[in-house]
DNA sequence: CGCCAAATTGACTGGTATCAAGCTACGTGG
DNA sequence: CCACGTAGCTTGATACCAGTCAATTTGGCG
């Protein structure tokens, strides 16, 4: 879409909305992470959610079924997938530990996307409805709930922001920043794990196609703000977030709306 | 950023997700607007919002600002413009009535975009605190509430697709398609309307320049898929919008993701 | 009436898509 | 344990959509 460096578009909204815990030795229990954790614990004390273990393929729920229940990950990584009615995908976002599976299902009563496992994880799920009583009697996890969904339009627009304004090389880099401040965020290794997405993926979900994906990648570990460390190529090494998040922001910095 | 017509990317949200009300002589008081004019009512009942007119070009809430209270459009129309650290701005969504402002706002507790009047607008105004002690109480409330959101985040998909998966005069014709169901839905003339954003802010909001816009615009009328109506060229007229969605859905039926 | 923002249009450039081979990793069965 | 098939990935050559630069016209408003 847009072209390159010199775009009369750009910004940077990835690093400003969701600042990377610094490294995940110094916040471990004390920032994001601790966040979840509790708000997992309520969850599982008021709502008795139903636990299950699935695995990397396995669909929670698909587009077009009905809207009863809302999942919470424990644990593992989803994918949203949107599907038009002329039969094409796109993927619409990403889950990690913490997060809400479901929330876009309650206006229309009925799912609008897939959700995919992407490895082996633990979803906990609990009615709507069972949820909505619980909240009336307890505002806490009103307030939790209201914010996991506010969370979820930020998220949303940075995307939009991200793909609207960024170059492919940004794209793709702050793709990756984006994903390793998701791990840290939850106190998992950031400087280094495997992609679970395949290229083609990640092309759909920064409007890019596979091959300018692929080029990116490479183009990133020859200046090696990236290093592919196991053998399947979808293991990344990040040396230095911070130089990631520099490469993301080096745009020019003149021009207002378009 | 993706070529033209045979795209490897493509796709049609906009029609699947937010059909048109089909002639707002159908469903004048029947459907959307009035679920929405219900929803108001309810809000007036039980909230005792604030009330205020406000002009265009005023602003509701800046970037930056505490977040304590939501906001609902009785009337009129907003634009949100997302602020990025570096300066840059991106329209991230566009408010009519019955769309509430501010949920965004919720997680952080700050708002992280501009919501700026388009023209004379009504906004209602209520504390976020008393909106969730009213939850409590009363139970549609909070139901209409986490409708209200779910739908931003249904939206905010549909952009997101969108903009990855059409060429520029898809993108455009599904903006101007979007437009009109918004305004069909409200009970309002959806025919022949103004738009009441400059070519730049459209190509902002769409990953476009004002240049493409400007053509796709001059090329849609020449095809008489639209027309323009006053003297302005902000006053557009779309004889047929099955036509015009005919032509947002008309990709390459071809490949799946990238 | 005249200024200025907005819009239009043209010529040109360039970033990505597209098309096309190969290559690599991994699982499966012999 | 290794041959082989296949899906995923890489890389190169080329095409083309949309961005960029620039000049002109239009419309709104004081």
């Amino acid at each position: 879409m847009q072209p390159s460096l010199p775009t009369r578009t750009a910004a940077l909204p990835v690093a400003a909305a969701r600042p990377l815990a610094p490294n995940l030795r110094d916040a471990p229990r004390t920032g994001t992470a601790q966040r979840i954790a509790d708000t997992l614990q309520l969850i599982a004390g008021v709502l008795e959610p139903k636990r299950r273990i699935v695995h990397a393929g396995d669909v929670i729920y698909r587009a077009g079924d009905r809207f009863e229940h809302l999942h919470l990950l424990n644990a593992g990584f989803f994918k949203l997938i949107s599907l038009s009615s002329d039969g094409r995908e796109q993927v619409v976002g990403l889950r990690f530990r913490g997060d809400w599976l479901g929330f876009s299902a309650i206006a229309s009563g009925s799912f609008g996307c897939d959700a995919i496992a992407l490895d082996t994880a633990e979803v906990w799920t609990v009615r709507y409805d069972a949820l909505m009583q619980a909240c009336i009697s307890h505002p806490a996890l009103m307030a939790i709930v209201h914010e996991a969904m506010s969370q979820e339009i930020v998220r949303d627009r940075d995307s939009l922001m991200t793909i609207c304004t960024l170059p492919a090389d940004a794209r793709v880099a702050a793709f990756l920043h984006d994903w390793a401040g998701s791990l840290a965020a939850r106190g998992l290794r950031a400087d280094q794990f495997s992609l679970r997405l395949t290229r083609a993926e990640i092309g759909n979900y920064l409007g890019l196609t596979l091959e300018t994906v692929s080029r990116v990648l490479s183009r990133l570990a020859k200046a090696e703000l990236i290093a592919f460390h196991g053998k399947s190529r979808r293991d990344i090494a990040i040396p230095d977030v911070h130089a990631l998040a520099a490469y993301v922001e080096r745009r020019d910095p003149t021009a207002g709306l378009h």
